[in-house]
DNA sequence: GGAATCCGCTACGCAACCGTAGCGCTGTCT
DNA sequence: AGACAGCGCTACGGTTGCGTAGCGGATTCC
């Protein structure tokens, strides 16, 4: 081997891909699409990436920043920082339709759907973690199901902001979460 | 005009795009493949739905059939009732992918989007009903946000049947059910 | 019964995307 | 220095889907 793989020519077409992705969503990803906006030849693509799905992975991948772990020391503080942090993401121009995209094809692709499952899993994290320190602290009741209760934010979150394409206002959220904290407060 | 448009024709190709979104979902619908199947001549449809979007949503629109509405005298049973039915039809073999690629579209298509509002609000409509004759009966809280109660029944059930990709059995059903009414039950 | 018009068939032209081949240039490792 | 191998370029063949044209045959209205 008399010359590596070029890192640069690899991150233009990661950085290409992710802006094509954010763009127009996963649908919209086409290996010759990355190479018009890259300036990557398609070929060296495929040199790099055998796989156009895997290129697509790792961009994805690359683009979500974790969010931030809060402790206030009180659960209702620690979601609504949590998700203060989440909404404005959930509202940016073509999220909508770049997480609908993303759903549909985690459904169709298992590859895609691992990684999906990965990225859901990341998320919701520090809502484990805040529920934890909420019931070692006696103020939700220990027997309540940790992962029910995440979803029981989550759901009606992704629920109106993706299928019923509703603007979450904060309001709605704190109303949202003080409805699952009447379930789970001891 | 010496001959009407043929309805035995229109029919063929309604099915067939019913059977093809059933099979392959919302993505899988092409044209070329409804006259494959129905052995409608492309033109022919062409001629019935200059835009295929129409018979796609005409398609979709015919498939939905609505549930069954449940007064059971008590809003648990209500629920329980109409959930159940709801829940194998969201369990079907490809039923998974169907939607997400119909969120998706739902997403990306503003014709779409008016359709599928008007579905997730038919499909609503049974919960609401439901839910007010429980404020009538004095079962719930009367100063529930109504559509709110009724997101956090839908959300957590979407989020775990499409994006979780969980089989949510009816033990699963029962909890979610009695998370939420904790929350509104006065 | 005749004109209008729908139907099915075959065949286009067009566009997008895929994945690959061949070539000359250029950088890198030894 | 020289060989090896990545890079960009151009071009190709293949597939799929779109939407349309032109034809003969069938059907229905008047």
């Amino acid at each position: 081997m008399a010359r590596p793989l070029s890192t640069e020519a690899r991150d233009k077409m990661v950085l290409a891909a992710q802006q094509l992705i954010g763009d127009h969503g996963v649908e919209g990803f086409t290996v010759d699409e990355v190479a018009r906006r890259s300036g990557v030849a398609k070929t060296t693509i495929y040199r790099h990436f055998p796989n156009p799905n895997d290129l697509a992975i790792e961009a994805i991948d690359c683009m979500v920043e974790p969010f931030e772990e809060f402790d206030t020391g009180e659960l209702r503080g620690d979601l609504l920082a949590f998700f203060g942090q989440v909404l404005p993401h959930m509202h940016e121009p073509e999220m909508r339709e770049a997480m609908a995209g993303l759903f549909s094809l985690a459904a169709r692709e298992p590859e895609f759907g691992r990684m999906h499952k990965a990225m859901i899993d990341e998320r919701k994290q520090p809502m484990r973690r805040a529920l934890q320190r909420a019931i070692a602290r006696g103020e939700v009741d220990p027997d309540i199901d940790l992962e029910l209760a995440i979803d029981m934010f989550e759901g009606p979150l992704i629920y109106r902001r993706i299928l019923l394409d509703e603007t979450v206002t904060p309001q709605m959220l704190e109303q949202m979460v003080d409805f699952v904290l009447r379930a789970v407060r001891r």
